[in-house]
DNA sequence: TTGTATGCGTTATCAG
DNA sequence: CTGATAACGCATACAA
């Protein structure tokens, strides 16, 4: 049974190292960490052990001994949506000066993710976290704020935490303002149906408010505002019904560029020539948006990671967040996919009996 | 002294658990875990005891007392790749069902990636190690192999280590076979400059001799061959070089999805009509291939992650694997990046003096 | 079935 | 500057 012992590597220790250097171990932890006060020469003798066995310190056992984890820990809902891929990888780029490896917590439901926040704050205990595009409820964020690891906030304002968010209703009132430039009149609106992802995301009705509000400032009002689950098939289908409609519009804007792509695969399908006689929008500027030739509202997405991560490290690090709140910058990128409204009306509206 | 110890929330421990519940903490432990031998009324104390207190086990101690971390990490290279971001998904995807956090190595170089290794080896000691696109040295393979923990290798076949591959050279033939039919003798290649990647890599060269052998099978040859780093725009460069020259080619076959993007951009920029005067072939089938209209050679990437997830949970479970490397189908997705090759010669060849 | 004692590998505290 | 030694929180072998 045990005759083997363990043939496996048996991991060396830290007592391996002490015995091997002729010290004891607390001096080689203290080469490990800040080695502050260590002599020249033991360090070295102990600095050859650790070489000599190829020592590498438990990082259970350290985490355990430090009362936390030496991870940052992304919690981000729809791993699978392009902008938190981007989002994930600004992180991890953020966090690769720092060697610090990164565990994602994906979450699909809210009950799901008030069972990650649950386990991260009782279980993990990690570095940092960083939250993606999520509010928890009141209680998760409260012991969010207390827990003696940091946080950073992405894509959410959370009062008292660090964020960093957009001004989605900025972003709506961009992608109006450009289609009315253009002399579109008849614009259309496709949404996320966030009411029914059981998250709480608003930002889907902050864009339209921004779209709603700037179209208003002109005296015009929204030709048709259609939202169902985030996806680019769906969001071809509401096209596909905005453009047999009676009512077509000349101009779309969506909350995604996944969303904007269906509408020109809906538009490519119908034949109606983008953008001749058809204006698009997306959101966001992920990397489709530039070979779809996709005008769209630039965010700062891998930014935001990167910052986030930025931000972890140095609040881990014990510094105090010069401000809570930081809105990143968005920007109109114009490509292919907007142009002049049609002079003519596309489809002449049945005129009503007068 | 000792009392100060720590103002932070002192997180409930097992022995608060244990003494609310009035018994040993080996009993928590049980019904925590297999909880094979414990009374229906103890175990309900302990139950509503844990729920009261909010108990949530440190994993930290966890992993120091059970000797591996319960997390599976994932060494990847160019996680900014969308073939690799899609693994990544599938991973976390398989991994969902058992709550295993999923912890992200990242990296860069190949040395990077060997002190990643190290520490994953004698630091991190997981409870299992998926491995993505990464061949690395002997001895860290052999002592991968020794390891106490299963690892799965995707996009590598590896000695005597559990694997999930594709054919590259069948991938490549694929690509090839499909243009030849559709009547093309001037095929081109573009492809990633492995060779300065300092990882090893073979992929490409294996597609490249798919392709070779394929043209050789019906007595043609290559028209041209371009490598690069792996990105879009230096596809597109590439491929502007191909278009402009001498000996434009009727059909191109590259190496991934990003870089025929790349190649089409350059199309377009010149003028050149796909698939009329061109056609392009892309490789892996990602999310930017159905949009861009891209012929294309898939695998079953996101499928690979899944998979590779599933193995690692079994054999974390003691399972034994039943194949230990697993060949993943490839498949001629077709598009409208293709088409017939142009009747008359798009451009005349100089005639060589005779 | 259940409580107790020991070990896991580090860090941190405290004399020396 | 350095070597013991006590936590850290849990799993587990062992005793009861």
């Amino acid at each position: 049974m045990q005759g083997m012992g363990k043939q496996s590597p048996a991991n060396v220790t830290i007592n391996d190292v002490a015995s091997h250097a002729g010290v004891g171990k607390g001096t080689v932890s203290r080469v490990l960490n800040g080695g502050g006060n260590v002599s020249a020469a033991t360090r070295s003798r102990v600095e050859a052990a650790i070489a000599d066995l190829g020592y590498a310190p438990s990082y259970a056992a350290q985490s355990l001994a430090r009362g936390r984890l030496a991870t940052v820990v992304v919690v981000v809902p729809f791993v699978t949506h392009p902008s938190a891929v981007t989002r994930v990888q600004g992180i991890i780029e953020g966090l690769r000066p720092s060697g610090t490896p990164v565990s994602i917590l994906d979450v699909e439901t809210p009950e799901h993710a008030r069972g990650q926040f649950l386990m991260l704050l009782g279980s993990l205990r990690p570095e940092g976290v960083i939250v993606v595009s999520l509010t928890p409820d009141g209680d998760v964020r409260r012991r969010l704020l207390e827990a003696d690891f940091p946080v950073v906030w992405i894509d959410a304002k959370v009062q008292g935490h660090v964020s960093l968010f957009i001004d989605n209703a900025e972003g709506g009132r961009l992608a109006a303002d450009h289609l009315l430039s253009l002399g579109h009149e008849a614009i259309a609106f496709i949404g996320d149906d966030e009411a029914h992802s059981g998250f709480g995301f608003t930002s889907a009705a902050e864009r339209l408010r921004g779209v709603t509000s700037a179209l208003a400032e002109r005296g015009l009002e929204l030709r048709n505002c259609l939202t169902g689950p985030h996806s680019k098939d769906v969001a071809r289908e509401l096209a596909v019904q905005l453009l047999t409609g009676r009512d077509r519009p000349t101009g779309i804007v969506t909350t995604s560029d996944t969303q904007a792509v269906g509408v020109l695969a809906a538009a490519r399908e119908l034949g109606i020539d983008v953008p001749g006689e058809l204006s698009v929008v997306g959101f966001d500027d992920v990397e489709i948006a530039e070979s779809a030739g996709l005008t769209t509202i630039r965010q700062p997405i891998a930014e935001s990671g990167r910052r986030a991560a930025q931000l972890i490290t140095s609040l881990a690090g014990g510094d105090k967040p010069s401000r809570r709140h930081v809105a990143l910058p968005l920007q109109l990128v114009v490509r292919r996919s907007t142009g002049a409204a049609p002079t003519a009306p596309v489809q002449q509206p049945a005129t009503t009996t007068g």
